[in-house]
DNA sequence: TGATCACTTGATCATGTGCTCATATATAGA
DNA sequence: TCTATATATGAGCACATGATCAAGTGATCA
């Protein structure tokens, strides 16, 4: 790691921002933003942000194959973004926390002030 | 793309569905969150929430080379997250968007609700 | 101008990721 | 039980991505 000098240019201002940097769960939360940093998993959550929907809807709707589907629901499962039941031969998915809409709402606001 | 049938289980779920998903800027949407979704570009913001910082004070505080902070900031810079100001042989980099500390205060919120 | 420092950028490479294909599981109905 | 339908999952592959290294740019100062 080649700093510039031996020492650093703000110290203080460097330890302040480092104190937030560590106690943050950093890692937890770019795997978050990285869950939503898909094209097919997006499209995916705003279908649901309208109401839950099968697994087959949600392929033809997005045009994208039912195991590509499946694969990223498996991801997002994993990550608590989406809930699912089992209704007969149907699997339902929707949204499992509120949270989502609130980033995508403040995430399309950043995107629309161009 | 094989449905599960020939007509859909829910036409009018999937229809309005589809409006929303068409009608968002899903794509510019998704990449935001994918710049966010990396632990070094997360870092970055987070300490720029602190305070401005020139390029090797970053490097240093998240122990990261200083170039490839630098490709870093290159790709925040080309989303509008972060400006820069040069000052002599410094550069100084802050957050460019407030919505940038409201989506990490959402994501902290999802991240932390285990 | 020449040296040095702060930063940028291009090339390269190892790793990660999303899709497809094939196969497995689960449920319903005959 | 046998078949059909809906979904899940594992393997493999083409492509994207983040870090490093080396070279380039811009600014200060002797």
């Amino acid at each position: 790691m080649d700093t510039c000098a031996e020492t650093l240019v703000h110290p203080d201002a460097v330890a302040a921002a480092r104190r937030v940097v560590d106690d943050a769960p950093v890692d937890a939360l770019a795997e978050t933003f990285k869950v939503l940093g898909d094209p097919t998993r997006a499209r995916i959550l705003l279908a649901l942000s309208v109401r839950e929907l099968c697994v087959c809807d949600l392929a033809d709707l997005l045009s994208v194959s039912q195991s590509a589907v499946s694969h990223q629901l498996r991801l997002l499962r994993a990550h608590r973004l989406v809930r699912f039941r089992r209704e007969g031969k149907l699997v339902y998915y929707s949204l499992d926390d509120d949270h989502v809409r609130t980033l995508f709402a403040e995430g399309l606001r950043h995107v629309k002030e161009g």
